[in-house]
DNA sequence: CGCAGTTTTGATTCATCTCAATTTGTGTGG
DNA sequence: CCACACAAATTGAGATGAATCAAAACTGCG
């Protein structure tokens, strides 16, 4: 789905506010996700604070619900490592995936406008989160005007993506909109320093097709013919991807008549 | 589409940051569409600062743009009067509108994080728009508080309402995703005091189209449906909704085997 | 009043869903 | 470690919704 969506990460680690003054566990400083995150901002201006953090760890197994929707809207969270899903409920109980979460991205804004979570987070594999009180993020962005403007990218970046999103849903048929999620997949795999070309699925077929919106079936067809073209490898949730020129290309045509490109 | 999306706005009226301190033409404590926008937070608090207001005024034509995908990000843009429509452009070439925007709504969102707007806002007939320096806003929001929760707000309304319109992308049938357009246009007909059964279409069917992720021959078709089992009735673009319950109904239900509502 | 664009309607084709069966994978307990 | 039971994934065949191609009706405008 939409080019670029490595998204640049909010986190934090070690607790509370008064982290300020304290020195915690691990700062912002010294997290791995230092670049992908908010602090990226901090540390432009605001090396005066290099203990600086907010929000803590906190491991989740694999099916462990971050969040749920309806529940109330306290903290964003920050992926450290492993994967999430986030779906929404409709209202006669079905769900649709809306995204997958890997290390470096946030999951939780869409809770800041009502005051409670209308989205549901969850691992697809144990992973481990870094849970930023919100109210608390907001009061330190106040005085540290790059933090700010991190967090406003990053809410952007959630904008942005969603509405790549409902590009790739509205102009996209079936085969193109797994293309079109192999190589985002790709992208932000490779922006972690992992093969482009070769990963795993966290996620299985019935996600991935909730997510892009199609049947399980269509799925399992859209990737046993891309196999059979030769454009991909597929073992079980293991893919490898033969041919990203050609896959892009697939994107770049109108093909049968629909809109192309994510 | 998605329940409530009366999105709170910002807005703004006169000119530059500094109208802070000498009195502009308007302020916004005088705009008339104070309570849903950022300054509604702003008054709870500020009320010392009576005159205060960002961003100024500007009239659109039909068909011109607010901004271009592309365009340097400066602004954020608030409907006063008049009815746009923001679209992306895919990498082809062709176009996918992502939203209608009324008074009282904001576009412009998507430009934060890159520093630059990657959609198109385009008024659907004469209107008029607040201009807000987003920057000026950001350094204001900085001193107040209910302005800067306010901000978020509008932020993450737009990434919920987003995630709604994927929602109907990826569950509903072309039909039902007309439905809930028109229910989702009659919501925020009302809530800004205007029939929630009888309105104007400002947009054309290739819009409605384009936005809905169909072709405009099936949103004839549908449209022509509807109004043959007697839920609306259409003389051209002027819409009556016959029968709000029947209609929800139909998106209470999955149908012919898709999700429904959302 | 006639032309250009938009909207509607019709007929057909095609993609995706649906239903159903088979295969493969996974976890559990013997 | 194997066998069984259950879940996930694949494949097939047919039904159906939406796209496509084509043309007619309507709308607005000079």
């Amino acid at each position: 789905m939409h080019a670029e969506n490595f998204e640049k990460v909010m986190h934090g680690l070690g607790s509370g506010f008064d982290a300020l003054r304290t020195a915690p566990p691990v700062a912002c400083m010294r997290c791995t996700l230092r670049d992908l995150c908010l602090p990226l901002g901090l540390m432009e201006d605001e090396l005066d604070h290099p203990e600086i953090q907010i929000g803590k760890r906190r491991k989740l197994v694999l099916g462990q619900p971050a969040f749920r929707a309806g529940d109330p809207f306290e903290m964003i969270y920050a992926v450290r490592t492993g994967f999430l899903k986030t779906e929404m409920l409709a209202a006669d109980g079905r769900s649709q995936v809306t995204g997958f979460q890997m290390a470096g991205e946030v999951v939780g804004l869409d809770g800041i406008g009502e005051g409670f979570h209308n989205s549901t987070a969850i691992a697809l594999e144990d992973s481990e989160v870094c849970q930023v009180p919100f109210n608390e993020l907001e009061a330190l962005a106040e005085q540290e005007p790059s933090l700010r403007r991190q967090l406003h990218k990053i809410m952007s970046r959630e904008i942005m993506r969603d509405q790549g999103v409902m590009l790739m849903l509205g102009a996209l048929r079936a085969e193109e909109r797994l293309i079109a999620f192999l190589l985002n997949l790709s992208e932000r795999f490779a922006s972690r320093g992992y093969s482009p070309v070769e990963f795993h699925l966290r996620m299985s077929r019935e996600e991935i097709s909730s997510y892009l919106g199609v049947k399980v079936e269509t799925i399992s067809r859209a990737f046993s013919y891309l196999r059979d073209v030769g454009l991909i490898a597929v073992h079980k949730k293991h893919i490898r991807l033969l041919d990203i020129t050609a896959l892009k290309a697939r994107l770049a045509t109108p093909a049968t008549g629909k809109s192309p490109r994510f």
